[in-house]
DNA sequence: ACAGAATCCGGCTTATAGACCAACTCATAT
DNA sequence: ATATGAGTTGGTCTATAAGCCGGATTCTGT
């Protein structure tokens, strides 16, 4: 589950995962995916099932008044989209045209996904060069003081 | 697992691990190696397996909105490649376009692999010596300030 | 100089990504 | 109610890339 793919994506939006990583989702009886919004920059996470479920019950008790909170609330669970898995098929995902917007891969016919162990991520592609490099992006969100409560949370 | 070894990388950009650790892969139980991106220098970090698990666990679980971990995270876990040995008993790497690059081993047809004990790294041949001289590379990232988190980490 | 081992090289085989197509569903309008 | 068309899903094919293997070449120690 780890390292970096350059992936087409068709003309409705669908991309398929890369089959190396075909037997981690087997051996971890995986079935589910769950796509949704990076809180930090224009790009898209994918969770295992198994790892969603731990992330989303802790974010959804946690006090939604503070705002730092209550944003991460709105951008991970509020685009959160499951998506059923058949690790054994194609394993095929689509992206809705939010998600797309989002991540600034509306054009695009190809994508970055990049294992991160537990997750993943999507970028488009030239965004994540420059972020690679050192470069900073328009929209990305620094310095984000975190309160006590999610100190020990890794979305 | 140590010492200095200048070789070949063919056409294909495959190198072989030389012949003198094969022993030591054997008796610790190890058939994959993990090759990824160093974060500090432009040089190549290759993992045994199991060292590689605990590496990849530990710094996965670390808080992502941090952004210095989320840059080690995307540097050693998102160009991170996963590689069995060949059930010949021989021991082939690949090393893909981007590492390559990243390595500034583009040209080359020869590269230095360091062994460190419980790791290896791969270095383009004249910025080894530069560095084992005490020279300075145009393109290191130096002064790294840890966060707590990974105070105790080696990487 | 020779023998044995290690390394290098390239062809062959197999698996996969990506594209194309067919079938089905659903919505809309007549 | 039926026909039309758009949107969605799933299947199949093929070029490409990855994995495997054997032989040629180089290296090392005696």
């Amino acid at each position: 589950m780890f390292g970096f793919n350059n992936i087409s994506i068709d003309k409705k939006s669908r991309f398929s995962f890369p089959a190396k990583y075909r037997d981690a989702f087997i051996n971890s009886n995986e079935n589910q995916i769950v796509i949704t919004k990076d809180p930090q920059y224009p790009s898209l996470k994918v969770y295992l099932g198994s790892e969603w479920d731990q992330i989303s019950t802790k974010l959804s008790s946690l006090q939604g008044l503070d705002p730092i909170v209550r944003n991460l609330q709105w951008t991970i669970l509020g685009n959160a989209s499951v998506c059923d898995f058949e690790p054994s098929g194609r394993m095929q995902v689509l992206i809705s045209a939010d998600l797309k917007k989002y991540a600034q891969i509306e054009e695009a016919n190809r994508i970055c996904l990049i294992g991160m162990g537990n997750k993943f991520e999507i970028w488009n592609q030239e965004n994540w060069e420059q972020r690679q490099t050192g470069g900073s992006l328009a929209t990305e969100i620094l310095d984000i003081v975190l309160p006590e409560s999610i100190k020990d949370m890794s979305f």
